[in-house]
DNA sequence: GCCGTTTTCGGCCCGACTGTTTTCAGTCG
């Protein structure tokens, strides 16, 4: 059993837990183990094998051997018998991703309603059998109906951090296959969509059979059966998406990944384009009455429509070919142009990498610069830094920057926005700080007008350097709080905040229109891993799809600067 | 269930908010 699959298991350990009733500390056990697992850059049954997992912080000799056994025979009867012990433990785990409901409250719900699944509960609600249940009322019954609805919507979509991995692994497994001459991944993937809901595969090959076994060989694949014709295959997948494959001939590659790239408005303007041209732009070639003109790669596509190369991340229908057409296609930031990171925590806040490991690690990734930016004293449930536990770290710090010249560590910090605007540290604090990291993690309840102006006042504070997560939106999980972005924007623009694409693929916040505006706006853009683990740093390249399609260039971007000119970027106003 | 200059037991992350209450449990970050 894989790394993922593991820390699936340790969390529905931890709820089973909580659901008994046994100490909240014994599940929090699972949880933090769980957490390890998943985070883990080493191989985990390599680390099985040599018995290295007690090494790892907070696993002891009982969960090393439930580990071992998850690892060795994919399953284990401890698991299985808390299942038995706890009725609808499958519909309470559900429930759980409706705001509003922990476990205790979600178990309630179960066992009063005795609803077994969110179709039961939500009809439930209709019949107002919540009102019944003490400690549930009118507005608890609309909530969560509310979430129902939301979560139906959510349903079927994979996070672009979860569906990018994944394509890259079976690209990879497909292209290992011998009857296979390349595979390229295409559709919304490649387009660099926050939220995907399919993956699409264009595959070079002679022998569909032979792809359909090699398929059904892969462990992610759930069935493999379904064959719909002899260059088209779709499979599903355990993530709960399907899977589409585009079987071709060499000749017609390049039109496929074009066709299965999309979107579809911008493959309609091409066609258009095309078809004005007296030419046929189809999925098996380009076109010429008869005559199927060649075209080795994407590149040959456009400009046998007398265009330039657009990026995949432009393929809209917002203007790209216009600007292909007129030469103004901009120069989009790349993974390779970021210099530096600047949002990052370590174990002394949330974070699970010590300063140490963060700066070792970053300089392996060639970064020139690393911002360190624990929690503020406010955020209490993330361990926040008092004014002198701050002191203390950047004493620390001090000590990282003289072990490695090589690399540019800067004393950050997350300061939480308070709910009245200001920041969570007096002056004489921020005034030690490199920059900050202006956050909202409390109060999402507010008005809009509240909410804006709170967030207002804080791009106003002369030590404010990055507005943090600016909507504060969970992908798949919550809505951003209320606030006028524009307002926003603006301000930061003129005060010279820079505006934060935090590029956790959990977050994507700015999102791509979010980003188009603060460019048109004239606000600078930090993007931003907000890491918190291992992989957590190479988070980046996730901000850099959405960054892509909001056509931004290096220019645009705060962390793209080199190393000499940060200072220079970071000054503002002081 | 983990951990230890608190070391084999007794701690372990906590304050604000929400909706339901009439004194607070549950959820969230």
């Amino acid at each position: 059993m894989d790394r993922e699959r593991v820390a699936d298991v340790l969390e529905e350990i931890a709820l089973l837990l909580d659901l008994k009733g046994e100490s909240p500390f014994k599940s929090r056990a699972y949880r933090s183990a769980a957490t390890t697992i998943r985070a883990l850059d080493r191989d985990l049954a390599e680390l099985v094998r040599t018995g290295g997992l007690t090494a790892l912080p907070g696993i002891g000799s009982a969960l090393a051997e439930k580990i071992t056994t998850l690892v060795d025979t994919g399953s284990l009867p401890y698991r299985d018998r808390l299942r038995a012990e706890v009725p609808r433990a499958a519909a309470i785990a559900e429930f759980l991703r409706i705001p509003g409901l922990g476990p205790r409250k979600a178990q309630v719900l179960a066992e009063k309603l005795q609803v077994g699944s969110l179709g039961e509960l939500e009809y439930a609600c209709h019949e107002n059998r919540l009102l019944e249940i003490p400690g549930f009322g009118a507005r608890a019954q609309e909530k969560i109906l509310k979430g129902i609805e939301r979560l139906r919507s959510y349903r079927g979509r994979l996070l672009l951090g979860d569906a990018l991995p994944l394509a890259e692994e079976l690209r990879a497994a497909l292209a290992a296959a011998p009857v296979v001459t390349s595979a390229a991944i295409a559709g919304a993937v490649r387009r660099g969509e926050e939220t995907v809901g399919e993956i699409t595969l264009v595959v070079e090959s002679e022998d569909t059979q032979a792809i359909v076994a090699a398929l059904s060989r892969l462990p992610r694949v759930r069935d493999a059966s379904p064959l719909r014709d002899a260059s088209r295959i779709t499979v599903s997948l355990d993530a709960g998406v399907p899977l589409h494959l585009a079987v071709v001939r060499p000749e017609g590659r390049a039109c496929a990944l074009l066709h299965r790239t999309g979107g579809a408005a911008h493959l309609g303007a091409l066609q258009e384009r095309a078809r004005k041209g007296g030419l046929d732009l189809r999925e098996d070639g380009l076109y010429r009455g008869r005559e199927q003109l060649p075209c080795p790669d994407e590149e040959a596509v456009y400009r046998a429509l007398g265009l330039p190369f657009v990026a995949p991340e432009l393929r809209e229908g917002l203007g790209e070919i216009e600007a292909a057409e007129a030469g103004t296609l901009p120069d989009l930031v790349e993974e390779r142009d970021l210099r530096g990171i600047l949002h990052v925590h370590s174990t002394w806040s949330d974070g699970r990498l010590s300063i140490e490991e963060i700066v070792d690690r970053c300089s392996a990734l060639g970064y020139e610069y690393v911002g360190i930016t624990d929690h503020s004293q406010s955020a209490r449930y993330a361990r926040g830094l008092t004014p002198e536990s701050l002191r203390q770290q950047q004493m620390q710090i001090g000590e990282a920057r003289r072990g490695h010249p090589e690399i540019r560590v800067l004393m950050g910090s997350e300061v939480d926005i308070l709910p009245d605007g200001s920041l969570d540290y007096p002056e004489e604090v921020l005034a030690t700080l490199d920059f900050v990291v202006a956050s909202v993690h409390s109060s999402f309840g507010l008005k809009e007008a509240e909410q804006t102006g709170r967030i207002v006042r804080a791009l106003r504070h002369p030590r404010a350097t990055i507005l943090g997560h600016p909507t504060g939106r969970l992908l798949l999980a919550r809505e951003p709080y209320a606030v006028n972005l524009e307002e926003i924007l603006s301000t930061a623009a003129r005060e010279g905040v820079c505006v934060e694409l935090n590029a956790n693929p959990h977050r994507l916040d700015l999102d791509t229109a979010a980003c188009r505006l603060a460019r048109s706006l004239g606000a600078r853009v930090a993007i931003d891993p907000d890491a918190h683990d291992a992989a957590g740093l190479r988070d980046a390249r996730f901000g850099v799809a959405v960054a892509r399609r909001a056509g931004l260039t290096a220019a645009h971007i705060l962390n793209a600067s080199p190393a000499g000119r940060l200072d220079e970027a970071l000054a503002r106003r002081r």
